[in-house]
DNA sequence: TAGTACAATGTAAACGCTTACAGTAAACGC
DNA sequence: GCGTTTACTGTAAGCGTTTACATTGTACTA
């Protein structure tokens, strides 16, 4: 990769030195007044006269004067702020969670706060999360992005927790919003056999922590038994939900002349790993492969021939784990278990007539 | 869009009681000493016996403590945890991105917190950002998503920004990040008319406020100039980095016969959406027309033809901006200006030879 | 054995805010 | 003219930590 510094015209760097910065107490001391006042006047509860609030905004504009949300948040016991903690995997999906998110708070006084990262995260000895009470009002956890133990844990602390794409941790009731899998899966399979009659069907799996993988793996078992076709074993791929992996599986399928006429990847992701494979080696998509997925992502529908999926829901998500989580931090009474409808997009790579 | 509610085997729904959580005064009393005993084991600074830390464990997991980040970042002065803020676009291009930043970090001690936008933000009469010394020791900001005022206010306060893709306000020292925009657009532009042969190119932009989008235009009349060919102001079309936006400007394109023979796309976001556009008119690419982009996206190599585009390094950006922030904040001199070099990348969808 | 060092702990003052409570003066009702 | 409301403001006690400083007892040095 290729790095080129250059600096710019003024050439010398610089130090940022590090001032003093103005508190509430210095506004309250350079406009006259206590910090009750200033702190009324800055929160909208109870009245300032109108001179005095004048000259406190002016002292506010002279000392750069910001209020200090961790300070404000010890003092109320409110963050008007919720958390979101994802993986840094299936990136178009991601973007359409977290738009719902957003989208749904947007008229409301809080904002969203997002930690990316792949291992999942733990409380040890009393050691607070990046998410927790200290910055946020209710977290929403995508998958085991959090172990169990610490889930219980903030449970019993009764710190609101929306849980995505998954169940809950055993003797825990938290709320698990998840898409319907396994019927979509079970039709997908039983579309690829029927109308586009393929008998040789490979399965790209994902992580095996993703139960939404496992319960699409489980559809297409029985759709292939159900069928009178048997499971090959090694027509099932371990996957991850990333592109490079599935690009890799599918290379090793085609060098081991694996013989599929089909390839069922557990998420767009994958599929798109396994379209490049395919075209590498020279195979036609659908003719000699049909080629389809799962979540009906932004850029299946670009690809060519564009993506047989299934439509997931995502923003949906988005917006009912944050009426879930406002239920929680609000107290009012919530659903333990959500599922969310999704629906068959044939389009052309499955090799069948298509719908849309 | 299908939603389906179900209620899992339990019906009932049920709220979570709040309970009053444990703090480190009762992690103390329930262990029989003070608070900063625990407090210093908890950091591992001082020295504590070994039965006494038994103790306090023991306690810790009894009352589920969990300390308060906020309340430690209030009386440390620090919060190990730096902020982002990102627009909600532009997909893939992010997610390279705050891998970078992620990867940076991974073996410090910090943290990342991210916000998603678009819309500027600002400090009004002291109500801070979502991102700020309350939680955060420094931000990382994209483009223009803190506005100009909003930034030389932080600069005085002197809390820790690195500013990407854009150059510093007015009157502001703060650091930049930004691609070699110029040359390497220059360079593709001039690919298309001397390698391709295409005389009628149009550019798509991206928002006006976006600088990277004004200098690849910049480049792209340059070039048409020095290759004796005028600039049709109507193959300028007007996105915004989104597919969507792109495929509608194309299609506008193609209904009105404007005839072109290229198109250059700010970004490979909106080359899919031209990409797309001119697929479903029939076009051929890149025989009737030829199609390039910006930023070599993972996706990009996987269309078909795949998208010849200027490879843009943003893990290298990640990566820069948390070196030019941490030096910020251990008060370290930092560089004023960065540019991070570019590289074409021939592939198909140009019509020329490709060098990948 | 006196003196010193050090390990282990406690005390209490921050950190920057909110807010219950109390107080004052002017305006009002009768 | 007196009691009552009302508008405005101040005082001070938290919120949950960390940490400088003080204190104690014990082990070590010479």
């Amino acid at each position: 990769m290729v790095k080129v510094y250059k600096m710019s015209s003024d050439l010398q760097t610089q130090q940022i030195e590090r001032t003093n910065n103005a508190t509430i107490e210095d506004v309250a001391r350079h406009a006259g007044v206590s910090t009750a006042t200033v702190s009324r006047l800055l929160n909208g509860k109870g009245n300032v006269a109108e001179t005095t609030a004048v000259r406190i905004y002016h002292a506010i504009e002279q000392l750069n004067y910001v209020a200090h949300a961790a300070a404000r948040g010890l003092a109320r016991q409110k963050n008007y702020t919720i958390g979101v903690i994802v993986p840094d995997t299936s990136t178009y999906f991601l973007v359409s969670l977290l738009r719902g998110i957003n989208e749904t708070l947007e008229d409301t006084a809080y904002s969203t706060l997002i930690f990316v990262t792949n291992n999942p995260l733990s409380i040890k000895s009393g050691q607070p999360l990046p998410l927790g009470e200290h910055n946020t009002d209710g977290i929403i956890v995508f998958n085991r992005l959090v172990n169990d133990e610490t889930l219980r844990l903030l449970e019993r602390r009764g710190f609101p927790v929306v849980l995505l794409f998954r169940q809950p941790p055993a003797n825990s009731y938290l709320p698990c919003i998840n898409f319907e899998n396994y019927q979509a899966a079970y039709d997908l399979v039983t579309h690829l056999i029927h109308n586009s009659g393929r008998r040789r069907i490979a399965f790209l799996r994902g992580q095996v922590s993703s139960s939404d993988s496992q319960l699409r793996e489980d559809a297409y078992r029985q759709a292939l038994q159900d069928h009178g076709l048997s499971c090959d074993e090694n027509m099932i791929g371990r996957g991850d939900f990333r592109v490079q992996t599935a690009e890799q599986v599918v290379q090793g399928w085609l060098h081991n002349g694996l013989g599929m006429d089909a390839i069922f990847a557990a998420d767009d992701n994958m599929a798109m790993g396994a379209f490049n494979a395919l075209r590498q080696a020279g195979k036609r998509i659908p003719e000699d492969v049909a080629l389809v997925g799962f979540n009906d992502d932004l850029p299946s529908r670009y690809l060519s021939p564009p993506l047989t999926t299934i439509h997931a829901p995502a923003v949906e998500v988005g917006y009912t784990a944050v009426s879930t989580l406002m239920a929680q931090i609000d107290q009012r009474p919530i659903p333990h278990n959500i599922v969310l409808g999704t629906r068959l997009v044939i389009r052309e790579s499955c090799g069948s007539h298509k719908n849309e």
